[in-house]
DNA sequence: CATGAATGAGCATTCATTCAT
DNA sequence: GATGAATGAATGCTCATTCAT
């Protein structure tokens, strides 16, 4: 009697899962390059073999896990996408931003590990391209109707400060004040009588 | 004869500098791992046995290219380090960040790849601890004179701040408006009556 | 219920003729090791598990398939056994080679591949050497009959002469012609006026 | 003291020749998919690594030795390129293919092995399409000079001929009475009163 | 009988490092 | 000092085979 086809999807669900917790953990500390196909499946407690049955290669392995994050990324940016930000969306925004970095430290981590890696990170950028300029857009008009004297190298600065805030926090978690820097940041964007 | 001496010197010295230039060139653009000492040796033209005359492995060739860097980035700081900063010397403090930011892109390049790796990244965090700290110690200062609410956490905000800068002018040097980004950042900074 | 388990019977039949099929096919298109079980249970839509019901190892479904392709070859012969061959018989007898080759040319070409390849071929080796043997014995008195000079060389020569058709008709079936080819050996096998 | 230029070329040619050797003699009875690069290594009594020093892959490796024996195959070839062929010329060609299947009985017994398998031939067919093509045109020549009716089919059936007994010869050197065989056909294809 | 998840040995290849010359 | 041949451990990956279900 064999499994039924939902017992193997089971199965398969379960033992993705793992693997890509078991890479991101391990890529995230240790590198991409410094991790090995063994070690992972080693730390995951299954055969080398195996993984190759869910991945088609290291590679393929990566990709998965940036994709995952880069979606949840995405989508919040997505509620907003429609025209305008209001001061109320940009602290929704940026309170977004903040629990996400939070909430998946260790995937951030990785982020930030293959984003300077030249070779790796092209294939990212491919994928982040759209969203990124997306972005840009968004945040050139925010600071447009604001009256900012140069909007557009406002946004470059603001997206700046969230990469070296998410850096900072994410390189050390325990010592970085995100929720104190966080405050500051809306305090500074939004109470437009003392932001320049 | 002495003079063969000296000469020997400073072939050695020229040969050195040599190798650190080709590897940190190779190192930014490829990525370590990706890099093989074979390459290095060849592209400086010399053979794989003698760059190990010079340096006793891959790791500390990476490591010394790290520290002549870092070198760089500490002594900029130490002709400020008496006590506090006045508006001129930030002025010239954050002029002199983005000098060598622009002046040793590769290097930089090199850095934030490598800051990202736990593992490669402990070594250069020794050097770097000591600097932070007093970096940190001024800046806080800074911000307690100006008046600013919370010094600590403006301090960390401003670090953070310069970290991706750094980093977004250093994944796009043609894209980002560097010298914009400087401006506004020392308007925000010194313009106090409009900065929160 | 007999009926049941002829039913089964014919099953398991079909199934095996399936998996030889499909197995031969690629075997022959894409080599030996080339093709994995993976790809042969795939093709044949049955799980890699049931393979392993019908065959006991790979090397196990090539040496059946093997087997079969030439047991068809040693029946027709067996036909001619019979102490000598009449002209009659000379002819029917090389054009059934033909008649094979042309049937089964994904067979043939399996057999080539595998013919030189020692490791494998010995098995088979041992089932083809009583046929050759036989043949050679048949071939010899048959040029001996024609008064031949050298019938044993003869012999040899016409079974490369074989080979080596079956080689090029085989690794080549559009542009080797096959039919002109055969009357050529049988105009110079037979018209011994104008033979040597 | 480093050696001199001479010295290390000298050593490469060596080590080279060693390889060369050692993987024929593996690839003709094993196989070529049969031959690990770990097995080479060991009977060359080398390492795996230094393999790769001198042979950037297996199939590179492969594709030196083939070369090496198709050039020389070729090279007699050419001594009878102008035109036509006379007796004598075909006389001496014939001899000389035996001969050259005499000297390098490895060399062609790897030929035959590769020859069959689908997916390597193809890169081994470009080189020795153009041979093919010439002689094929020769030897057309040759027949349509003899008056033969069919000359092209006659081409082709030679043609297989010495394929024929190229493998046979190859995969059973004791056996195959190659000198005896040798004299059959330049009987057959030179007493022209004979032949038909 | 039938499935496909799981294994593990084996493979081609790379590369930091050593060392005889 | 200087060379590059040589090593061998490690890596990503494949695949025949087994086995719980």
């Amino acid at each position: 009697m064999p499994r039924t086809e939902e017992q193997f999807e089971e199965i398969r669900e379960k033992r993705k899962k793992l693997i890509l917790e078991t890479a991101l953990e391990l890529f995230a500390n240790e590198g991409y390059h410094n991790t090995s196909i063994s070690r992972i499946a080693n730390e995951a407690k299954i055969s080398k073999g195996l993984l190759y049955n869910y991945f088609k290669s290291k590679e393929e392995l990566l990709n998965e896990i940036l994709s995952f994050g880069i979606d949840e990324f995405v989508n919040v940016f997505d509620q907003n996408k429609d025209g305008n930000l209001t001061d109320a969306e940009m602290i929704y925004f940026i309170d977004r931003i903040f629990e996400i970095l939070q909430n998946n430290q260790k995937y951030w981590k990785l982020y930030f590990a293959i984003a300077t890696q030249p070779t790796i990170f092209e294939k990212v950028l491919e994928k982040v391209q759209e969203f990124i300029e997306e972005y840009f857009r968004m945040m050139t008009a925010f600071f447009y109707h604001k009256d900012i004297e140069d909007p557009e190298a406002e946004a470059y600065l603001f997206g700046a400060l969230m990469d070296g805030i998410s850096m900072n926090f994410v390189m050390n978690p325990m010592g970085f004040p995100v929720e104190k820097v966080k405050k500051l940041i809306i305090n500074k964007y939004l109470n437009i009588k003392n932001f320049e």
